[in-house]
DNA sequence: TAGCTGTTTCGACATCTGTCGATCTCTTGC
DNA sequence: GCAAGAGATCGACAGATGTCGAAACAGCTA
């Protein structure tokens, strides 16, 4: 599989992407990469296994404590997949289990995102 | 042609419909529900749109003045109703222009439901 | 080495979504 | 009443997305 675009922002660079909502209108640059990350959220699905993943302790979990959400495993790991390429999770291996974890950094910016807005 | 307008679910229900993410797994129901509001903002329009407003004096702005954002009029139409559906604005005519308005406590649950899930 | 288990990738498919042009509704003004 | 402008709705369409079963891949253990 030789897709050269294949990761597009696998690293999350936890920088402030995003000034709050109201600060000012956002540019299209920036609605575009924002947009990845909400969009992530925006599956009931992926919003299960990522606060599955949240609510672990630790903040990580491996994939076998977190794949019954009513779907096939084969779509678990698409989800989780997709979830990482937004920034929102990382993964790691350990022997025969894969273990995903939150990136608080990418998460504190979104809430900020909001927060911020709703009391400016 | 009765004055009775359709209002399927225009209901927004502020309640905190979701717990922090880190908290515990959410069920599916809670994941749904929670979902049609991520994926309001997964949108870059969308969220040029909703910038757009939440940025306006007042938090409210005629569509008039937020319909730049390089799509078609219906477009845009299109996604000011998804974002008053996720119950992320609402909406008034006067006279002849209509005026979208942020809901800044379904944007203060989206934003604890992420910043908790950070801190915590 | 072979076999077993956990996870990812592949290929296919039905559905959902964003987009547009055309049209409709509502309000204002003549 | 009629025309004009602001928005919403309709119908159609291409492309994206969620889903699955089958297969491939990666470690462990015998």
């Amino acid at each position: 599989m030789s897709n050269v675009k294949a990761l597009p922002l696998l690293e999350p660079a936890v920088e402030p992407c995003c000034p709050p909502l109201n600060e000012r209108p956002l540019t299209a640059d920036e609605a575009e990469r924002t947009a990845v990350m909400f969009k992530a959220l925006g599956d009931p699905v992926r919003l299960r296994l990522f606060s599955a993943v949240a609510s672990h302790e630790g903040g990580e979990a491996c994939v076998c404590d977190i794949s019954d959400v009513g779907v096939s495993q084969p779509t678990v790991s698409h989800h989780l997949k997709k979830l990482k390429e937004a920034g929102l999770l990382s993964s790691e291996r350990r022997g025969t289990w894969v273990y995903y974890r939150v990136e608080p950094a990418v998460l504190t910016a979104m809430g900020q995102l909001l927060t911020k807005a709703a009391t400016a």
